[in-house]
DNA sequence: CGATCGCTTGATGTTTATCAATGGATGTGG
DNA sequence: CCACATCCATTGATAAACATCAAGCGATCG
């Protein structure tokens, strides 16, 4: 398996062999987490930051009367807590829903990284403004749409985003979310979950097994959630000088 | 006027005098907006970064079907759209609410600090960081908390926000926001921005006399919004080294 | 002075939450 | 291997939060 995070970042950016083994270097100290485990504590301040080798993950808030807002999902490749660097306390956990493999990158590293390598310093701002714009982009899906156009709207862009990573084959793709963590990521019931996902496979836009997901019709779910791959910059490239 | 920029980055980190005159130097090149007038436009690719020296000013995103998201609202001392020197294309447009002095940071200069100056790149990062939060923390409200929530939690914030910059007195401060604006904001629609604004204030937890907000009850009205300080990350260090 | 803007109010309809219960699938200890 | 528990998806009934539509009203402004 190539490295998840070169792999990511190269297609942000060109990386010199110099930069390449700064980042093996960085990334070589791995952990292994069991479904539903933390990955990183709500409130905690790391030393260092979590990157996705393998697995799935959630980042989540709770709310002070203790409703969960998942604020990400994250595939492999995703740095889920790069911000923990520079912001240290982090207001919200980090969550294995799969067996996760994570390496765990050293502050210290990173900081040496942005005194020696400005073009890798640019490249690893870049993965924490992409985040940010997801965050946009979801504000947007939570605050003008409805329930079935949230969901739909996800289940592009997680088409998308696996797709870059190998992980999306004829329009389908393993989701190993459930109903309820869909709820709690978009604002709504469970129950009004389940319905919504009932509707949009009644209509032959999507069709479901277990775990896997496959989208029957990717011009009308895309038309539903009002999806535009742009704000995940997949592939836009960062030029060196 | 103390410079905005160096006030707000003074409270993230202690600033040599060199990289004070490096500041200076960047963001001496300023333009004037008038109320609703775009400072940048939705979709556009811009060659600087825009710098808030004062006034108000919105970020918003359109869903396909034309409605408004506002993604933040800006302060002076905010870099607006800091993140467009590396995302490039911006999702979200910048408008002013009220008349706006804006710095225009040029992207080559911001690259150029990247190269030479480390500890103000992180000080850079870190705004982005923070900006980054507090989507998460508007996502939260959004997903899980109800309108008059919401709008407490904001009002919340925006007191703590304007407080580090000098322009809250006695628990009151001008919010040049209209219902409308709030309610693209926070997924409500104006008519009942208008009716929980007036449920605050029939609670007695604030007033409003035109553009004026007068917090009445500041413990309450954070315990109606739930609302915590901590994701702003004000007065937070970064170390220099 | 008409026009626009922002705030307010009332009446009605829709989306979605909440509560409660069921059933299949999976896993676990005895 | 079975009894039991747990998790997740599902369904029905009822209630709440909020949107939408429509109208009026004061202030401001060219």
């Amino acid at each position: 398996m190539s490295h998840p995070l070169i792999g990511r970042l190269e297609r942000h950016g060109s990386l010199s062999g110099e930069e390449k083994q700064v980042l093996r270097d960085i990334s070589s100290r791995t952990a292994v987490y069991r479904p539903r485990e933390e990955i990183v504590p709500e409130g905690s301040t790391p030393a260092h930051s979590s990157l996705i080798l393998s697995g799935f993950a959630t980042r989540h808030n709770h709310s002070l009367d203790g409703k969960r807002q998942i604020t990400a999902f994250h595939v492999p490749g995703d740095f889920a807590d790069l911000h923990s660097f520079l912001l240290k306390k982090m207001e919200d956990g980090v969550a294995a829903l799969t067996e996760c493999t994570v390496a765990q990158v050293a502050h210290s590293d990173l900081k040496e990284i942005t005194k020696n390598y400005p073009y890798l310093t640019r490249v690893l701002w870049h993965t924490t403004l992409v985040d940010a714009a997801v965050h946009r982009a979801w504000m947007t899906t939570l605050g003008r749409m409805e329930a079935r156009e949230r969901l739909a709207h996800f289940l592009c862009e997680m088409r998308d985003r696996l797709d870059t990573i190998g992980l999306m084959q004829d329009n389908s793709y393993e989701l190993p979310i459930t109903q309820e963590e869909l709820g709690d990521a978009f604002g709504i019931s469970t129950v009004h979950v389940n319905r919504v996902l009932q509707d949009l496979r009644a209509e032959g836009l999507i069709t479901s097994r277990g775990k896997t997901l496959v989208i029957n019709d990717w011009e009308r779910l895309q038309q539903v959630g009002q999806y535009s791959s742009d704000y995940l910059h997949i592939d836009q490239k960062l030029e060196r000088d």
